[in-house]
DNA sequence: AATACACTTGAATAAATGTTCATATAACTA
DNA sequence: TAGTTATATGAACATTTATTCAAGTGTATT
């Protein structure tokens, strides 16, 4: 017995293997889950943000360092790390004028590594 | 000796903890790297790809079924697929009129992981 | 009190991106 | 061979998003 006697045969109105499906389908998280998920990734998936996490994973910095180091604006900067504090991957603290940015904790090293594993292997 | 001494006045034009910024600035890995791991979450950055890497891990399927379990056009399924393949993150197989898609190793998963490690403990 | 500075924020702009629509390709079937 | 089906693809469109610019906060200094 084949896959074919399983499904059901035009695609456009129902799907070829609705066993597959159906069970896939209760398998799945919650859509919302999966979106802050994305979300999540969304986040990690710039360039500018990914520069400004791996500096912080080496030191603590001001705005205006990071400004520096990565040669943009510091408007730009501050934009991105107030999405990067908004999905809890980074937190400050002010000293007089100057801000200080560092992470939160070791999850974005090790989401990191998880991407460098996938990259190097390519 | 404060960190003041380190650093030069006006950071408009410079940096104010010259240091701390060449210091990383050192540990600063190639831009190149950097910018492939930002290609690389931002194709997880979607929550369409996200649900069908999701499926993927549950079961290899054929594009009309993903069309079916996510309720989106065919089209677009393929669109996502296409950008998945590119990235090596899934493989296919052709069944006749039927292609078959599935995850190329399970780097998916443990980069899903590390992402709801950080997501559930907010 | 007035100025300077580090940073933030809102609006505008430009670029990137996901989906749709129409069409093309590849493979099976009658 | 003609017709059907599953998938792929290119262009158009709408939306999202990163950066810039201008203005606003909060803090120190004189």
């Amino acid at each position: 017995m084949t896959q074919k006697f399983n499904s059901i045969e035009r695609c456009d109105y129902s799907v070829i293997h609705e066993d597959i499906v159906n069970q896939v389908r209760d398998r799945m998280p919650q859509e919302e889950n999966l979106y802050d998920l994305a979300e999540l990734f969304k986040v990690f998936g710039d360039s500018t943000r990914i520069r400004i996490l791996w500096a912080l994973n080496e030191s603590e910095m001001c705005v205006c360092d990071i400004a520096v180091l990565l040669d943009m604006t510091q408007s730009a900067i501050s934009h991105q790390l107030r999405v990067l504090k908004q999905t809890n991957l980074v937190k400050n603290r002010r000293e007089g004028k100057v801000v200080y940015y560092s992470l939160v904790d070791d999850h974005v090293r090790k989401i990191f590594d998880q991407g460098l594993i996938h990259i190097n292997e390519e």
